[in-house]
DNA sequence: AATGAATGAGACTTCATTCAT
DNA sequence: TATGAATGAAGTCTCATTCAT
């Protein structure tokens, strides 16, 4: 309590740091990403950085932290009509910070050779929404509204279409006309209607 | 004419070159590859490097060209029946192709810094295979055949889920017990039956 | 006067850090050792370090002097049986400290390129116990006791006897039975057996 | 065969930076060093030292390599009348190169850190002499012609003394009027005296 | 008087590229 | 044409020292 100020500083010193980070690797990468660019957007020292983060790799790693952690709080706050809803709202948070940050394929890309970043990123958030979509897809299916397809590959398609969409963003490949809303919206009505048991019930999702 | 023989000989000493390139290339990433190993892989030093290609970003825009061609090679190639079974088999490719060299991600990932690989592999190979799915639903949806979606984005589905499979599986994210062949049914399986028209034909495909 | 109780504080404060960077000193040798790690041994913050001192070289000399005035201190407390028995105590001395301490390569070495660590260290003791040396055996030459040497060379003899086993000491060759006071006895039986005149006295030492 | 030249180029190479980093080390030490001062001293670039050194300590070690060779090959080379001659001329030979190259006490110093330096300096260099030391003074002892002291205590005493005289030559302690041959034999002189068996034997070393 | 975050000079090291052989 | 040693720019990181609080 007595030391409030001075973490409050330490905090905002460090996001500062991190934002410079997260902007410099988005825009360069993070191979191409110098300190000393970094430190500059931070309006720093580089010294500094150095105060704050291990090492260069440590601002990644807390970068990527800090992206799982958002994408964990997005899927948090959603509010959905069912699972349908919930998929498109999913979709359409992913896509909106895609066009926001870019950051996404830096991750991806870096933790091919980074273990920490692999830690941090893929295992920690990919692994926890794939496992959670493929436990939800297998309840579906029990309870008659999704036809009988394998949930390990339903749920990796739903991933990887997702990952691919953020992928088409990064390279500018988007779709002009198309909010996030509504692109979540119609790329959810493809995947649910390639799903869902279309015997029992007409269409309603 | 003249020239045959020499021809020849360069032409094999580059492709001997873009082959080791394309080894390192998939293991370490371009920017973590040196000309040191791609030389040692080769087999011919450094220099000799330099006598075929400008410089180390030359020879990241040679094999993502190579790479390209082979995606096309790889499509003409697809004997299907009928354009569910030309997906299943497209798909199967990709899935294949990027156990074997695990080369994807690092152009998607380099094609946002680098020009030339972007204008070879993004542009030149996957517009061009996004615009022919996208005119080949056009007229699927005109046939009656697929149900009337907005075919830009189900182009764009399409290709993201093939593009996300593609980053899973260099991520580690397998699908176990699945050949290439089997995976590329399954997913065009939901795929497809998320697009075709459901009124006019029962289940079937 | 007024300011006893204060000078006092400050004195014991510039002890307290002298104390950690001896020790971190002996640990880590001076170049190795950073201010960080001296103010945490000492408990004081870096700033604090340099309220006292000038710089990190000024706490080497401050070391280094404390450890001159070491020696000085245990050679005055010596209660020698004869000059013998005065070189066998100093020895044990000088082995018992060099155990404890292990600063004495630091200094040396470190004078060589630091004027002031020369200066404080060398000059004033080094210096001052050669040159005594030298006078010792001058007038025991001149009584007869030892025989016709080089004064000159006999006492930088005895010196190069001493650092050598301060030196070997660093290193870790020991010997292993010995107790410093043993190990003194032994030496200064080599050497004084190696000085004195035989052919006036019998073995006595 | 074939390749004499250019091996010949590379060792050449090699000696000349190994050559210049003897000298930097020896004026300013290791730590104050610096690899662009060692460049400049070698006439190449500091890229080239990385080629022919993995670092900055590879330097070190390969001089001291080459300084625990050049001790062996002088011990190898004396032709001595007796042990005592033998002990004469080795420290004539040390006393030589200390003032020459006053690199002693940098690997003393550093082999207390860096463990290389100490495995290929101390140990194989110093160990070994001490060892034959110790076993000549058994044998000596055996025959009558030394008298009965401790054989570990006598050759340390003897490594001591030459390694203290090395020490001061580096600190500036010289003996002016003394070349290191007659140094070596008044050293010798009074270390010998104080071993030999006095009983048997007048004096006549 | 004490603190410790900030600084920035400078060290070591890597590696794409060149060029004499 | 092939070689690979040499280059040097540029990058990451350390740490003694300062100074606002």
């Amino acid at each position: 309590m007595i030391e409030t100020r001075r973490d409050r500083r330490i905090a905002a010193r460090q996001a500062q740091i991190l934002d410079a980070a997260a902007h410099v690797f988005s825009q360069k990468g993070y191979q191409n990403a110098t300190t000393k660019e970094i430190a500059e957007v931070a309006d720093v020292s580089e010294g500094t950085l150095y105060n704050y983060f291990a090492n260069k790799r440590d601002l990644l790693i807390g970068v990527a932290r800090a992206y799982a952690d958002e994408i964990m709080a997005d899927m948090a706050i959603i509010q959905p009509e069912g699972y349908e809803d919930y998929l498109a709202q999913f979709m359409a948070n992913r896509f909106r910070r895609g066009r926001e940050r870019r950051l996404f394929m830096v991750f991806l890309y870096e933790s091919r050779w980074n273990e920490d970043v692999r830690r941090y990123y893929v295992e920690e958030a990919m692994h926890h929404i794939i496992a959670q979509t493929e436990q939800n897809i297998r309840d579906l299916i029990a309870q008659g509204t999704l036809r009988d397809v394998d949930p390990t590959i339903a749920a990796r398609t739903m991933s990887a279409t997702i990952m691919g969409f953020a992928a088409l963003f990064e390279l500018g490949i988007t779709v002009n006309h198309s909010s996030p809303e509504l692109l979540g919206t119609q790329v959810t009505d493809i995947l649910w209607n390639g799903l869902r048991n279309q015997e029992e019930n007409g269409r309603e999702s």
